[in-house]
DNA sequence: TGAACATATGAACAACCGCTCATGCGCAGA
DNA sequence: TCTGCGCATGAGCGGTTGTTCATATGTTCA
């Protein structure tokens, strides 16, 4: 059977976005839920610039969304085949 | 819980052998078992030279084995957490 | 309105990527 | 042993990535 090349180039875009420890640590992080810029850069462990630059990516792929309040600006998953690719990896990195 | 960033390092090296479309076709062609360098070249669809370069990346970090018999060496896959990582994003990627 | 805060954005830079091209190596058959 | 095939390897190149730094935008509160 034959894969068409849209799906290898989808695919791609999907473990690109996951194939950075700083995006990796963003997405863990929103795993549980929604958080402000700030809270994120916390749990990264990254500046406040790098981890927006990183959310404007992840959000132009449509794997994250946001939403303001007032001065912060939260952001959540917003991918569910993402979500579930992330806790298969981990769920395999866990019990190597 | 907390999370070793070691495990965010592993997930990231998996998801960056991912994160390339010839390394995707590669792989994919090898799902279904051992294939000759040339092999892989033509249902890839890339030259020689840049497929053996990948599968000499993905051997560096373990995801394929060769075996070389005669004047072919045939490649096969070695990792089956990044093979059901692969099928599980593929299943994603056809039912989208 | 002005200061302070949270986030976004753009430029710049070193590092890295994936490819091609040229060349080297190992093996099989003449 | 010489030739040709299959594959590996290294250099080099244009393009991309992830970061920092400086600055802009948007919001709250005094």
């Amino acid at each position: 059977m034959n894969i068409p090349n849209k799906h290898f180039e989808t695919m791609a875009e999907w473990f690109k976005a996951l194939s950075d420890p700083t995006r990796l640590q963003i997405l863990y992080a929103l795993l549980s839920g929604e958080l402000s810029v700030s809270e994120i850069a916390g749990e990264a462990g990254a500046s406040a610039s790098a981890v927006s630059h990183q959310l404007a990516y992840l959000r132009s792929i449509r794997l994250v969304k946001n939403r303001r309040n007032g001065r912060s600006v939260y952001y959540a998953l917003d991918d569910e085949h993402v979500r579930s690719l992330f806790e298969q990896a981990l769920e395999h990195a866990s019990h190597e």
